[in-house]
DNA sequence: TTTACTTGAGTT
DNA sequence: ACTCAAGTAAAT
């Protein structure tokens, strides 16, 4: 009698499955069960993505499983189709697309069972004893009883590392009858209090929440209101209705640093069970918190992107915030978009997803206009505050003192003296972007990138963004021995440095990756922000993204030039969404805010159209201009990026891949490059990249799944890394 | 002749 | 991706 076969998904650079014989005695396997199989000279952990497989492998060459590894399936038929789908759309190994969705422990080979953990609770003893009543001796003890008839329960998690012997304390209550070890599944999760009563929503906020209650099946609602409008609060009454009902909401947030407001405002306000999946998770606390979303112990799962693909028992509603965030998008490995996949998973789903952005994205807004998204304005600021002001302050021929402008100083020490608290924004870190000699020219320059270093003073170094290099300031140019070498340029240390001397009674305080490595510094900082104890906060993006910060009155941006350079399409974008985001920093109280921005380029019409007429107008007139030049949203793109030491291998390759391109004679499908990369050495290795562009997804789409899988056969393809980017987000 | 590194093929 | 065999370059 034949075995019945089948086929396992195995990480590794593999576009199909590999076909096994199931052993005899075994149970009989289903889709999405884990398995440990020989592959080659080694074992791997592969999933089941096909059984009753008719496989073409001879019979003496089919090897068999070596072992089962789950009882029934880690991943359930419809996610596991969903992440086989999108292993599809990008193009990306299938086995290693599931690898990415797995936690590390499964992905290990380890049981797909929350592991145990320990915790205390009274006895009935322990409710009645009176601390104060226990040995003088025991403070420790009479401390955790008290602390136990508080909290009614303590584990490891109350317990800050290294904070004393708290384990044996508990040990001798426990032996004196006052307290219980139990030990129960280690989920992760956080209790909501759900103590915090829900604020009245105003009409659009509750129109906005009933589109997401669920009722219509899947919908895509894209929430634009700006900051301040109350998004979270629709996010929350939705979520209320979804839990009522029994069901589960994906939150999905774009980085780790918004998440711990979020997740604190979540749990004051529900009732529930919740969980966070990020980077910063234990490996076993990151098992824990994906068992608890998909066992539907968690009633809401908090994630950043990879947490799209997170298994859920009961799915009622998948929430995006900040959904225009190029975090969103991953930039390495498998490079989904996780707002994309959000909406897809949520239409297989048939529930209801919300995009939330005061800025959303083009790709989204055009969406709306196709009629497949809903577009859910909430306008009014829920605070009731004005809109900033906006002014445009022309640089051109001023004078600038490090980059700041008369205008902008004057502007800034009036809002310092009618007591507001003011916010300057620079994209930039470090001293001085450029370090140059003022006698013959010459410029520190990165040895592994196409890339200036930026002199930091603080540490009195030269330091490469790119490759992260770093070297010592040489005394004189290493070219004719002058010593007269200057910075050029400002960045935020200048910046601090000029704002210091100018206005020597403020109390400053810089935000900034470089002045906030200390771990909690970043914290204190931003305390010092908030509760206004410094009165000029000066900052990177930083400072941008989502702060609460009240008192601002008045928001500067040093540096608007640079979004409207920059090399890539989407540059204006970027820039409009952050001169909104920081603007959203101002005027929350009871004055309005003013936003001033430095800029050579005044007449600019997309800059012009942002301050004049708001976000909604400028994206329009983006859109329109995407629509000309035939870009996303109005084609679809795909970036082969290849790199290698040698300068000639990437090019080499990417003229063969052209070639496979070519040879698909897919209509409407255009190839452009090889081209170099806009950095075209970074790190010390040479990278080029090939653009396709297609009108229609579809005809793309086809011409990569044909392309794809013959890359790794080019006769280049073993002496470059090459990575395949569909969507690109960055043409980086 | 031995040993370190590169290159190519193959994984069911 | 990973592993092994075969091939090549340089150390003995």
């Amino acid at each position: 009698m034949p075995q019945p076969n089948v086929r396992i998904a195995v990480p590794g650079p593999f576009y199909e499955g590999f076909d096994y014989a199931w052993p005899h005695d075994g149970l009989a396997p289903r889709r999405g069960m884990r398995v440990r199989v020989g592959f080659g000279r080694r074992e791997c952990v592969g999933l089941i993505v096909a059984t009753d497989v008719e496989t073409s492998i001879a019979e003496s060459r089919l090897r068999e499983v070596s072992d089962a590894l789950d009882i029934s399936p880690v991943l359930a038929e419809p996610l596991l189709d969903f992440i086989l789908w999108a292993a599809r759309y990008y193009h990306y190994p299938p086995g290693d697309a599931i690898y990415t969705a797995l936690p590390r422990w499964l992905r290990e080979g380890r049981p797909a069972e929350p592991s145990n953990e320990t915790y205390w609770q009274l006895t009935d003893a322990g409710r009645d004893m009176d601390p104060d009543t226990l040995a003088r001796r025991a403070r420790r003890q009479a401390s955790l009883l008290a602390r136990l008839q508080a909290r009614g329960e303590l584990g490891a998690g109350h317990f800050p590392e290294g904070q004393g012997d708290w384990r044996g304390g508990l040990q001798r209550l426990t032996e004196r009858g006052l307290a219980e070890p139990i030990s129960r599944p280690a989920y992760a999760l956080i209790r909501g209090h759900g103590t915090a009563s829900a604020p009245a929503l105003n009409a659009d906020q509750a129109t906005a929440a009933r589109a997401l209650s669920g009722e219509q099946g899947f919908q895509t609602v894209l929430l634009d209101g700006v900051t301040g409008s109350g998004k979270t609060a629709v996010y929350l009454a939705a979520i209320e209705d979804i839990l009522a009902r029994g069901l589960q909401v994906l939150v999905i947030v774009p980085e780790i640093g918004l998440t711990p407001q979020l997740v604190d405002r979540f749990a004051e306000r529900l009732d529930h069970p919740l969980v966070v999946l990020h980077s910063g998770l234990s490996d076993g606390e990151r098992l824990g918190a994906w068992l608890a979303a998909r066992d539907g112990e968690a009633g809401v799962i908090i994630g950043t992107r990879s947490a799209v693909f997170t298994p859920l028992a009961r799915p009622g509603l998948i929430v995006v915030d900040e959904e225009h965030d190029t975090s969103l998008k991953q930039q390495e490995g498998f490079r989904y978009q996780a707002r994309d996949m959000a909406v897809a998973r949520a239409s297989r789903l048939a529930i209801p997803v919300a995009l939330g952005s005061a800025t959303p994205s083009l790709e989204s807004l055009d969406n709306v206009r196709r009629g497949r998204y809903h577009h859910r304005r909430l306008p009014a600021r829920a605070t009731g505050a004005a809109m900033p002001a906006f002014r445009l302050l022309d640089i051109r021929g001023r004078s600038l003192r490090h980059g700041l402008s008369a205008a902008l100083l004057e502007q800034t020490r009036e809002h310092l003296d009618q007591g507001g608290q003011v916010l300057l924004f620079l994209n930039r870190r470090g001293y001085a972007p450029t370090l140059l000699c003022h006698e013959c020219g010459w410029v520190a320059e990165c040895q592994r990138c196409d890339a200036r270093y930026t002199y930091h003073q603080a540490g009195r170094r030269l330091h490469c963004h790119h490759c992260d290099s770093a070297g010592g300031v040489p005394i004189a140019c290493p070219a004719c021995a002058s010593p007269d070498l200057r910075a050029v340029g400002v960045g935020t240390e200048r910046l601090e440095e000029v704002l210091s001397e100018e206005l020597p009674e403020t109390a400053l305080v810089r935000i900034d990756r470089d002045s906030t490595r200390r771990k909690g510094e970043f914290e204190r900082r931003l305390e010092r922000a908030r509760n206004g104890d410094a009165r000029l906060l000066l900052g990177t993006q930083m400072l941008a993204k989502g702060h609460h910060l009240p008192a601002v009155t008045m928001v500067g941006i040093i540096d608007a030039d640079q979004g409207l350079f920059g090399s890539d399409f989407r540059a204006p974008e970027r820039l409009a969404q952050l001169i909104i985001q920081v603007a959203g920093r101002a005027g929350r109280a009871d004055r309005p805010g003013e936003v001033a921005i430095q800029t050579h380029q005044p007449e600019h019409p997309l800059l012009q159209q942002l301050i004049q007429r708001g976000y909604p107008a400028f994206a329009a007139d983006a859109l329109a201009e995407r629509q000309q030049a035939g870009l996303p949203p109005f084609s679809a793109l795909a970036l082969l990026r290849a790199e290698a030491v040698t300068e000639e291998a990437p090019e080499a390759f990417l003229a063969e891949a052209a070639e496979l391109a070519g040879a698909a004679r897919e209509v409407g499908v255009h190839c452009l490059g090889p081209m170099p990369a806009p950095m075209p050495r970074r790190a010390g290795r040479y990278r080029a990249q090939l653009l396709l562009q297609s009108t229609e997804r579809q005809p793309l789409q086809r011409l990569l799944a044909r392309m794809t899988p013959m890359l790794k056969g080019l006769d280049h393809a073993r002496r470059v890394r090459w990575s395949l980017d569909v969507d690109p987000a960055e043409m980086l």
